[in-house]
DNA sequence: TTTATTTGTTTGGTAAGCCAAACTTTATTG
DNA sequence: CAATAAAGTTTGGCTTACCAAACAAATAAA
């Protein structure tokens, strides 16, 4: 889409940027080397790479931002990072931090084509009853392995139905 | 759990390795490299690697096995392809070859106790009848863009419900 | 059993990333 | 405005992976 390809590690240091562009107005060395754990030398290197394939403005000694294609293309790698990560959260219900650590990895194993579709799935459940609050809580209790012995199936679907109806009138 | 940190490259040559098993008894270095479209002289690098590790049986000129290690460190890398795989595919509904190809990288990506979770996902989707096959058919006119304009959402439910109920009595 | 062919290994080279440490530039502060 | 500190860069060395091509071993064919 965006015709650039990276490998994870610049993808990584693209969306450090810009997280840094977005709290501090510009990113310095120094500020990405900590957040990347990584010492100041691998930053310069990086940089250059980056610069190279045109997706930020560098000079040496000078402060970073992107260009408006390293905008794009971190934006894009920032959009799967989000979209998995509240998949993750709120449809797994995974931990934060877990939910962190493993969107970091899977933001780089996702093509578009899988993001687009999780984004439609999440938007898929928001908007059916079947799979409201209730279920949501159903399935915290599967996986703490609280299940009800014998679910009274047809009630706890009539229930989420007439709360639907009713939620619909109010607006 | 498995105790073992291997590199994602290592990792494929372990499941590659390990469908190679399955399906001829016995892995050789010509297979490997054309499973993972490599050269035959990389393949030798990694089967090094494997073999210091504890993972792999390997003697030069020789055919290759899994020792029980490495057999253990495979299975697990290969569940966690199977589980993706078919949530990519059964729940997101992505065609088999993206599904592949995201999975294959996806596999990496994610630790146990998302693996896990996403097991439990599936567990309760199956078991619970607001998400049954009505509903994974409304998801497909979802994201296809053929939705409905106003849904019964009460009588849909209603359906699933009293299908639910009628399936119970069968068993 | 010799000779070919296939299969596997080795060697030398490249590229991405990292670190450590020397060095340079910029910023701070006395 | 110096002197010091902090920030940024460079260099050399390491690791992982790959390829290309020369080489060795094993298998198949003549």
């Amino acid at each position: 889409m965006t015709g650039v390809d990276l490998s994870e590690n610049l993808e990584d240091y693209l969306e450090t940027i810009l997280e840094l562009e977005k709290t501090q107005k510009v990113a310095r060395v120094k500020d990405i080397a900590e957040m990347r754990g990584v010492l100041r030398g691998s930053v310069t290197g990086a940089l250059k790479s980056l610069a190279e394939k045109g997706l930020i403005n560098y000079e040496p000694y000078s402060f970073i931002t992107l260009t408006r294609k390293g905008t794009a293309v971190a934006g894009e790698i920032n959009r799967r990072h989000r979209v998995i990560k509240n998949f993750l959260t709120h449809v797994l219900q995974l931990d934060p931090q877990t939910a962190e650590d493993n969107a970091c990895r899977m933001e780089h194993a996702m093509d578009r084509a899988a993001v687009d579709r999780m984004v439609a799935f999440i938007d898929y459940m928001d908007s059916c009853p079947r799979t409201d609050a209730s279920w949501l809580e159903g399935f915290a209790k599967h996986w703490q392995g609280k299940q009800e012995n014998r679910p009274d199936c047809k009630n706890c679907m009539a229930r989420s139905a007439e709360k639907h109806v009713q939620d619909k009138k109010k607006l």
